[in-house]
DNA sequence: CAGATGACAGATATTGAAATCTGTCATCTG
DNA sequence: CAGATGACAGATTTCAATATCTGTCATCTG
């Protein structure tokens, strides 16, 4: 809001961004806010971004980063794969559940930018999917799981839990009994990771 | 549009609204323009839904009804319990996506509805959770499947294959690999049904 | 008299004029 | 001269006036 004397860079921008995000919402914020929150005009905020697109692009960018950070240390933790796998799950399930339930506003203004944004989405999926693939193939390799190729067994994994993490879900999960739900959905998986009793 | 001698029934009336959903689309459609299309006054279609709201469920509900159906008759069968929940999840994946890839406006008007016809949904959910739970009870009584609570398991199953029939994630169904994708989710889940290599 | 009608009040949607925003760029300033 | 500015054109959004719709009901008709 107010003018401050500190270089304009793309960290404070983006930091702006974000607050006038929360403040407006997705439809209503505006280059024009940002610069106004930042006491410069709004020609300033183009020069570090091209467009509005950009810009928002990179405020999505820095929360699915934020968002990747805390699973990435589980993923790569020398622990049992089979509890490494349940706890990355509910790791992500629990950090969605809260953001969608702390602050719905928020959450609904972050999902729209999701929307909006295919590629940096897209990257941030291959992310998470990355770190399970690492999870699955340390298993494969331990004969905890049954081999076979850890891409599409992690890909299949993460379609498979998508109603606990994809935001389109989150309206479903505030009902009760949704974490029963998402434990029978793990075990299940993990014990099709496991592998089969009969041969095929 | 003319106007028809015909006795005026609430199935006439619900087939004029799905015509009036298809033409105009979910935010356009009104009370006003089924009733033009019957060529009766808007009073005699408030004769047999008591509100606007009513229509769209009773709409929606024919929708969704005719969904089941096809499916019924596949969890229904006597065969190879594992080869009913294959095809049947296929049937039902390959049904939700030619509709969404034939007609996308309509299939988006009737996602529209769903979104709003929260009991109706759930109603039919329920149905479609129900067949499933009966493959499986057959699958956990033939052996094929490791025992347990066949409805906690369908209910496992058919959260885990969202992917693959809820609307909300329509517009990855053209992706290509997608039919691998789905392949290896059902593998993994039918894997997970029939237990675990090593004793929990 | 069962069923259809259309006038009506309040709620909702449409429309077009005015305001604001996006993105560019010539100009200014430290 | 690197970086900030604000005027500008065209695109988009807002807002208030206007039109349409929803749901009710007294009245009509076969």
């Amino acid at each position: 809001m107010a003018p401050t004397s500190e270089t304009l860079t793309a960290e404070r921008i983006l930091e702006a961004t974000e607050e006038v995000l929360r403040r407006h919402g997705p439809a209503k914020a505006t280059v024009v806010d940002v610069a106004r929150a930042l006491g410069v005009s709004h020609g300033s905020v183009y020069r570090h971004f091209r467009t509005k697109a950009a810009l928002r692009e990179a405020v999505t960018k820095r929360w699915l980063d934020r968002s990747s950070e805390a699973l990435a240390g589980i993923a790569a933790a020398d622990r049992d794969p089979e509890d490494r796998l349940r706890d990355w799950a509910r790791g992500l399930f629990e950090a969605k559940r809260r953001k969608a339930g702390d602050d719905p506003e928020l959450f609904a203004t972050y999902s729209v930018l999701v929307g909006e944004n295919g590629t940096v989405v897209g990257d941030h999926l291959d992310d998470l999917t990355g770190q399970l693939t690492r999870i699955v193939r340390d298993g494969m390799a331990a004969g905890v799981f049954a081999a076979g190729d850890p891409a599409t067994a992690a890909g299949a994994f993460f379609q498979a839990t998508a109603c606990f993490h994809d935001p389109c879900h989150a309206a479903r999960w505030r009902r009760p009994g949704i974490d029963e739900e998402f434990e029978a959905v793990v075990e299940l998986l993990v014990r099709g990771l496991r592998g089969s009793r009969r041969p095929v």
